[in-house]
DNA sequence: GCCGTTTTCGGCCCGACTGTTTTCAGTCG
């Protein structure tokens, strides 16, 4: 069992005895368990095998069994049980909005309310607001988040569904017959959220059987939608849809570019190929009208790869992420298509997060990982006090962690950590540190991670007093999962943009995996307004590092490029960049 | 359930916000 998986099943444990009323610390003790299982470096089984799990901070006996236990048998008898103690569904309710541990306890226990139906109906027929420490406003907001929900049960964020898809492309390229494997559909396009998982496979019909029914059979596959010839359809345990087809070689560009989409870019690419007298389709191009059956030797184009599409239809190649019909197709006539940043462009970057705050590894650690990914500088940014959930830092020990940081940096030649702070911004537009410690730092992100209910003309405004501070350099993550929740947010982020652009300031790309990059069509905008990007992990855990990797997917759909990016600078021009010496 | 240690058990991250209460509990970040 993988490491994913293992934090899975340790989070689940610690959310069924929360609704159980077990004593919180030792629900938390399994909650902090999943999350410092996520952020182990190296193979987890390794580390069960020599032992040294029970090494690792925050694991003791009781834990370490346990992690064993799923490692070595993929299962554990503790959970099996625990989880079978429960009417299933309790955990839907969970994820309403409003609703907790407590509430979905009481709800059992009063109104033997264990799915989000019953509950629905239950508010409707105003059954809530007799039960004690419920109200008329709790229903009304019970029943809002059930509607949030269902709008967004059948989505899903980026690296939530890159994960399931990348373990199950891997078991299918290893099959035998198996020339290609990709993935297609949004996630190819670095949707931020997808509906489902598309994954593409070239192969011989003889082998399209044992292929099909070797995906269906995965262990990560919880229902078969269906299995035919050349398609397969699942359901993933984690909820999200997955198709499979398995197409002849010499069709996979063909079909690998009709299936990455967007629709409304295959529409104009394919007006393209009518206008030259051809037809395209997820097979091939055919000559107008000529009526050839799929499979005929006598393509009129024949293609070896999507570059050779794009260039019959007198195209630049569009990289996957461009591909929404938003200008691109005609960029790419003529001949205008921006370079896009690359992952290996980033020279380091400027939002990282160590155990001072909230972060799973020590400012060494960071440092060594940063450098081993071939980078110049880090930037250190953990949390400002304010941010007490995460262990914010006061300024003693923003003292302490420069002064760390000035000892680490003699340490590594041609390498620099760059002081940094996540600094809140209050409700009030204040930041969380005086300007006399602010100027302590060698850049500032300034971010809210407060107050979400209140409106947005407010919001906006406290943002922009807060972004009136000279020692501001870059705006925190604006937007989070309130893109999500709140249509219309991103008319504010524009007046913001606007606001920022005018006095210099850097927006941050967020890649944090678990939440919702800035829109992509903030970033054209920005950029329109001249404004410098950086794409930042918000890394948490060494490995997290990588995590700058959905920023950089946001970013090449904003259409922007290295010299956009700060992160491509050299650590030289960073320094000049933020008047360091 | 974990940690640290004054080595055997007490403390564990905390403040804002909301809705329900009349002094607080639950949820969220």
């Amino acid at each position: 069992m993988d490491k994913a998986r293992v934090a899975d099943v340790l989070d689940e444990i610690g959310t069924l005895l929360d609704i159980q009323g077990e004593n919180v610390f030792k629900c938390r003790a399994y909650h902090n368990a999943a999350r410092i299982v996520t952020g182990l470096g190296g193979d987890l089984a390794a580390l069960v095998s020599s032992g040294d799990i029970r090494n690792v901070k925050g694991i003791g006996e009781a834990l370490a069994e346990k992690i064993t236990e799923l490692v070595t048998t993929g299962k554990l008898a503790y959970y099996d049980e625990l989880k079978a103690s429960f009417p299933p569904g309790v955990f839907e309710m969970m994820k309403i909005q409003g609703v907790g541990p407590k509430k979905v306890r009481l709800l059992m226990e009063k109104l033997s309310i264990t799915t989000v139906a019953q509950l629905e109906l239950a508010c409707r027929e105003d059954r809530l607001a007799a039960v004690e420490g419920f109200g008329k406003k709790t229903q009304e907001n019970i029943l809002a988040g059930i509607e949030l929900l269902k709008k967004h049960s059948s989505q899903f964020l980026y690296s939530v569904a890159e994960r399931a898809a990348l373990t199950i492309l891997g078991r299918i390229a290893a099959l035998p017959g198996v020339i290609r494997a990709e993935i297609a559909g949004s996630l190819r396009r670095k949707k931020e959220v997808v509906g489902d998982i598309d994954i593409l496979v070239a192969a011989k019909k003889t082998h399209a059987k044992k292929i099909l029914s070797a995906f269906a059979s995965h262990e990560s596959v919880q229902r078969v939608l269906g299995e035919g010839e050349t398609k397969a359809s699942v359901v993933l345990d984690i909820g999200i849809n997955c198709d499979l087809r398995v197409v002849d070689p010499s069709e996979f560009p063909f079909a690998l570019n009709y299936f990455t989409g967007s629709k409304d870019h295959n529409v104009r690419i394919r007006s393209l190929a009518r206008a030259a007298d051809l037809s395209l389709n997820e097979y091939g191009f055919s000559p107008l009208g000529s009526g050839e059956k799929r499979g005929s030797s006598k393509r009129a184009v024949a293609c070896a790869s999507e570059e050779d599409i794009y260039a019959a239809l007198g195209l630049s190649y569009v990289p996957p992420e461009l591909r929404e019909d938003a200008g691109e197709v005609d960029a790419a006539l003529a001949r205008t298509l921006p370079v896009l940043v690359e992952e290996r462009d980033i020279r380091g970057t400027f939002h990282c997060h160590t155990t001072y705050s909230d972060g799973a590894n020590t400012v060494t650690e960071m440092a060594e990982a940063a450098r081993a990914l071939g980078w110049e500088y880090l930037g250190l940014a953990d949390h400002s006090k304010a941010a007490a959930y995460a262990n914010g830092l006061d300024e003693t020990r923003v003292r302490k962690q420069q002064k760390e940081i000035d000892s680490v940096n003699q340490k590594l030649a041609g390498f620099r950590i760059l002081k940094g702070i996540e600094v809140d911004i209050l409700a009030n537009g204040d930041l969380d540190f005086s300007d006399a410690t602010l100027a302590t730092f060698d850049y500032v992100v300034a971010s809210v991670h407060s107050g979400f209910k209140m409106s947005e003309a407010d919001m906006t405004k406290r943002i922009l007093k807060a972004l009136r501070n000279k020692y501001v350099t870059m705006i925190g993550h604006l937007t989070g999962r309130l893109l999500l929740i709140r249509e219309g947010y991103a008319l504010r982020q524009h007046e913001i943009i606007d606001a920022a652009a005018d006095s210099g300031k850097i927006i941050e790309i967020n890649a944090h995996p678990q939440r919702l990059d800035l829109d992509w069509r903030l970033c054209r905008y920005a950029k329109e307004k001249g404004m410098k990007f950086a794409i930042n992990p918000d890394a948490h855990v060494t490995d997290g590092l990588l995590d700058v990797r959905y920023g950089v997917g946001t970013a090449r759909k904003g259409w922007l490029e290295k010299k956009d990016i700060l992160n491509t600078s050299t650590l030289r021009e960073v320094e000049t960049y933020l008047s360091l010496t």
